[in-house]
DNA sequence: CGTTTTTGACCAGCGC
DNA sequence: GCGCTGGTCAAAAACG
């Protein structure tokens, strides 16, 4: 489609050919995670050395800070010079050590204040996340009740209904896009297509395979954890949570349903990655590797290790069709705090995972309302997400592949002027820095690190784009308090589930 | 020496 | 029932 995307696209690969690999294969480890405590790190450098080191990487306010504190080291120096010796040791004495109390006591203060607002910081942050998300949903549902409230009244009234259906009948599948009316007859023989619309590089047909024996095998998984979860060892309910196919019967609460669907929603993630693994925000444990059939790549298994019995767990693996493309499938909720650079990750992909179960606005065919937001721009974003809500293990693959060009983008940011006013530009926006973040990022020269896994902003811009894009993908995102992501209210306590909730 | 990775073994589900 | 496959465990090895 595009040629300068292409010629990308192109030179990534040849300079990916050209690497030597050495995820899985080498006998040294390769793990190049980021450091994600950099600030904590930088917190307690600055404690132990009277709080004067600190590194701004927010705003002026901490720039401000350090200034203020510079100053009083400052005073405090010159107090001791040569030149005002005479005066300090005959009668400044007492004085000077009040002073230095004095200003040791606003220091520490103002250090306090300084953690204070980094805090806030933080929360600021993340409900910049959750709240682009919300108000792209109410615009969506805005213009949904505008265009549609005459002639899909009727699929309007039995949203509710189908609700219902989407949870007792959980096969029901759902594709974002044009891939929908493209997938409808694959619907009958697939239950869990995850991926369409892969990069044009031919590799569609097989990455689908591969991911749908993904999905499958997870299943499996989940049918093994019902039996483990029987064993009394199990029953921490900190443990992984089983992922219990849900045997629904029309007597069953629609909202246990909705629960357990909830704790088995997956987040797929495909990115060029020469590295063993994304960073995503989190520290990993590698508890497991194995040759998957049909794929030359082993299939590593990771655990959660921030906290101790975190259920979330993740399996990375290179893609049999582009040995460049990392698929990395979550699954699991957090059970402790995440440090920012997480909690940016985790919103998006609980915000993935919630889409899935909040589901688009079910049409008269069972699938996605073609109305809106939707078609407004899934005819250039369905290369970027796509849906298989084939309960009980609704998957959302977030695929970073395949970018869109600037073109495309261009167009879709005029539809969205024309269609919700120039509000929602930043969602183009958005997309297109996620379009020129990713190729910058993963052309970049690797010797031997990946700079998608070193790159400090990688979490953030990869967060950021998906936020978007998910939002615009989902109406309901946000406006169901029961479906919508832990946003605020759970940045602050820092409860942030990762994927899934 | 503690932590992490590696890797073979074990277990369970599924298809035949 | 048997074999295949995938997920997890756990002991050994490697690493820092």
């Amino acid at each position: 489609m595009d040629g300068t995307r292409d010629h990308d696209q192109t030179m990534i690969i040849n300079s990916l050919d050209d690497q030597v690999f050495t995820v899985d294969h080498g006998a040294k480890r390769v793990i190049n995670e980021m450091d994600f405590f950099s600030d904590k790190n930088c917190s307690k450098d600055a404690s132990s050395t009277s709080g004067f080191k600190k590194e701004s990487k927010f705003d002026g306010v901490e720039q401000e800070l350090h200034l203020n504190i510079s100053t009083g080291l400052n005073l405090l120096t010159k107090n001791t010079t040569a030149s005002n010796k005479s005066a300090v040791d005959d009668n400044a004495s007492p004085e000077i050590s009040n002073e230095f109390v004095v200003l040791k006591s606003q220091l520490d203060r103002v250090y306090t204040e300084n953690e204070h607002l980094r805090a806030i910081l933080n929360q600021t942050n993340s409900k910049y996340y959750s709240l682009q998300m919300q108000i792209t949903s109410l615009l969506q549902q805005q213009h949904n009740l505008k265009g549609e409230s005459t002639g899909d009244q009727k699929i309007i009234d039995g949203v509710a209904e189908e609700e219902k259906q989407r949870f007792l009948v959980p096969r029901q599948y759902m594709d974002l896009g044009q891939h929908a009316i493209d997938d409808k007859d694959r619907t009958s023989h697939s239950d869990s297509v995850l991926l369409k619309g892969r990069n044009q590089n031919g590799s569609s047909s097989q990455q689908c395979i591969e991911e749908k024996s993904m999905a499958n095998e997870l299943q499996k998984n989940s049918q093994t954890k019902i039996e483990r979860e029987k064993s009394p060892a199990e029953k921490n309910s900190q443990q992984w949570i089983p992922n219990k196919v849900p045997k629904f019967n029309s007597s069953q609460d629609l909202n246990q349903a909705a629960e357990a669907t909830m704790k088995k929603a997956r987040v797929s993630v495909r990115a060029r990655s020469e590295a063993p693994m994304i960073s995503d925000g989190c520290q990993w444990r590698k508890y497991g590797q194995k040759m998957a059939k049909g794929n030359p790549f082993p299939r590593a298994y990771y655990r959660c290790t921030m906290a101790v019995g975190c259920p979330v767990r993740k399996q990375v693996q290179r893609c049999v069709g582009d040995r460049s493309i990392l698929i990395t499938t979550y699954e699991g909720n957090h059970n402790h705090p995440l440090p920012p650079a997480a909690m940016a990750m985790a919103s998006t992909t609980s915000a993935a995972a919630s889409m899935l179960l909040s589901g688009p606005m079910p049409s008269a065919d069972g699938f996605m309302n073609p109305n809106g937001l939707a078609r407004t721009i899934l005819p250039y974003s369905a290369n970027l997400a796509s849906i298989s809500a084939s309960a009980p293990f609704p998957t959302v693959t977030l695929d970073l592949t395949n970018t869109p060009n600037l073109s495309q983008l261009q167009i879709l940011q005029g539809q969205f002027t024309q269609d919700f006013g120039p509000g929602p530009q930043a969602i183009a926006h958005s997309l297109y820095n996620h379009s020129r973040f990713l190729p910058r990022v993963f052309d970049a020269p690797f010797p031997g690190t990946a700079a998608v896994a070193s790159d400090p902003n990688f979490t953030a811009a990869l967060a950021e784009a998906l936020s978007s894009i998910i939002a615009n993908l989902n109406p309901n995102i946000g406006i169901d308090s029961k479906n919508s992501p832990k946003n605020s209210s759970e940045s602050n306590n820092g409860n942030v589930n990762f994927a899934g909730k």
